[in-house]
DNA sequence: CGGCTTCCATGAGCACCGCTCATGCAAGCG
DNA sequence: CGCTTGCATGAGCGGTGCTCATGGAAGCCG
């Protein structure tokens, strides 16, 4: 009998992420005293020191942050058994859904995946984070037991980190975006965001006989596209940023050999087979159907 | 309070296993009455009927079913915390970790840590990306999620960026770099460059009794370095730039008066708790010790 | 240096939870 | 009908896990 029980778990998380047994205790509603016995007790049944204790509060050990996010792993299931169950019973989807996705996909995909969702399913309620796809990404999110699922481009497949399952979603093509004014948009500078994962388009760029002259870096894709808006230059974007091009702005296909990336999402095996996760990956299939 | 206990958890999987009542208590060790009980609770904190008792035992209704499906899952989970944390500090550390440096803390602070590192962790990859040490510098990185951790030089401490948390590593000291052959180095001009913040050595100057007659601001402290080890000037230049110093470059310490430098890193609270970037500063911190 | 504050640790005491035990009840079966 | 085989239920009890009170270590500050 050395395993955790739920009480002990929020304990580690709460612990964990407060740095402190006083402010852990005060926010789980339970003495400071409750909160070192409780922690003492895990060390013990997991055979680890989990914090180092200090003058200012209580910093997790490496094995403690692994005991923590485990935690939260575990407590999320826990948390999703009532819903579930309830919903076999009663061929229902409901509890929450949490979803991590980057900015374009949140702002081009989700809404009609999430609209058909609340449509087939009123009791499920989905909550959207945003994260950069960037490092480790929504993946990271879901890794850490703060989403669900993540949305995200085809990550090198040997990256895929363990625990988690990948799948592809579909692929999606690079399109020209220029100021729909521009005469020639090919002589106007090129406009790239930190989060345009080189590869996809760099390597498309080296196979063109036609070079943008400038190349201006901007914080972020919505950014990029205004100033095509606002006729500063053009910019060759995912399909899902262009998804609604907004006033003055003109899409053109690249053609057979446009660059592409491909969109996925990740979640851990225990999450896919829950009834929420489920019913979002169907529709997220579902959209792309449409 | 209504999630259930491992053991609930187990009751809940060996009942639906053994489709009793009374195997399934012998099966753990308890009564017949004790696992009626732990049904009965379970059923009361879901809010669904699990198990259809009949004359010929129990069988699990759709609830049920789920729910010891995810039953079995959590426990698998809660079985792996053990071995999982105390593993810890074996286990290696995988994926990826994003540094930005400048050039002189890349140069010479961490091909050191990166071997360490490497050697400790070989499924981590680390990468590393040179940023020049003003303006936003690495925290701008770090901010804009273009590297999980950014070695700096100490900011003006108002000018920690909210979202960052900024740690100092070590005190540097600043060294004179004069030719080999100089006779008399003093007489040369200073070379300067940059990104040498000038605070750091622009107070130690005015302490000094000597002044040096010229003044030389150069692009790059490499290329200051280079143009010492030709004769052209000598400069005041921090101990990491001058960890290799070349041939002809002779290094002098300037005493306790020596102008110094903070290093440190910059790094966000979520990444600061993600095993690759605790790795790293452990490396780095493990570093400055030797 | 000594009081003060801010952490966590520890022991005693108590309440409640979860177990067993004893018993009840329903349903099939000779 | 008893008898068997299943689960249900209530009383009672022991251990777990909480609070309360207190202790000890470590910075901080005049």
């Amino acid at each position: 009998m050395s395993d955790l029980s739920p009480n002990e778990l929020r304990v580690l998380v709460a612990v964990a992420e407060e740095q402190s047994f006083t402010r852990a205790g005060a926010r789980l509603g339970m003495t400071q005293s409750a909160v070192s016995h409780a922690v003492r007790g895990s060390e013990r049944k997991l055979g680890a020191v989990l914090f180092e204790r200090g003058r200012q509060g209580a910093r997790a050990t490496d094995a403690g942050l692994r005991a923590s996010t485990q935690a939260r792993h575990i407590l999320r299931l826990l948390d999703s058994m009532g819903s579930e169950t309830r919903g076999a019973a009663e061929r229902t989807v409901t509890g929450t859904v949490r979803i991590a996705a980057f900015r374009s996909a949140a702002a081009g995909l989700l809404p009609e995946v999430l609209d058909r969702l609340a449509a087939l399913h009123p009791g499920l309620h989905p909550q959207v984070s945003i994260v950069r796809d960037v490092g480790r990404g929504s993946a990271g999110e879901v890794l850490d037991a703060n989403a669900d699922l993540g949305i995200t481009t085809v990550p090198p497949t040997s990256t895929v980190p363990d625990g988690l399952i990948f799948n592809r979603l579909y692929e999606e093509r690079y399109l020209l975006a220029a100021p729909a004014k521009a005469a020639d948009p090919r002589r106007l500078p090129l406009l790239d965001w930190s989060e345009n994962c080189s590869s996809y388009t760099r390597r498309w760029w080296t196979e063109q006989d036609w070079l943008p002259e400038r190349r201006i870096m901007v914080e972020d894709d919505s950014v990029v596209l205004s100033m095509v808006a606002a006729g500063i230059g053009m910019a060759v974007m995912p399909h899902l940023t262009l998804a609604a091009p907004p006033e003055g702005v003109s899409v053109t296909d690249l053609g057979s050999t446009a660059p592409t990336r491909h969109l996925g999402y990740v979640t851990t095996p225990a999450l896919a087979r829950t009834l929420p996760v489920r019913a979002l990956i169907r529709e997220l299939r579902a959209a792309h159907a449409r």
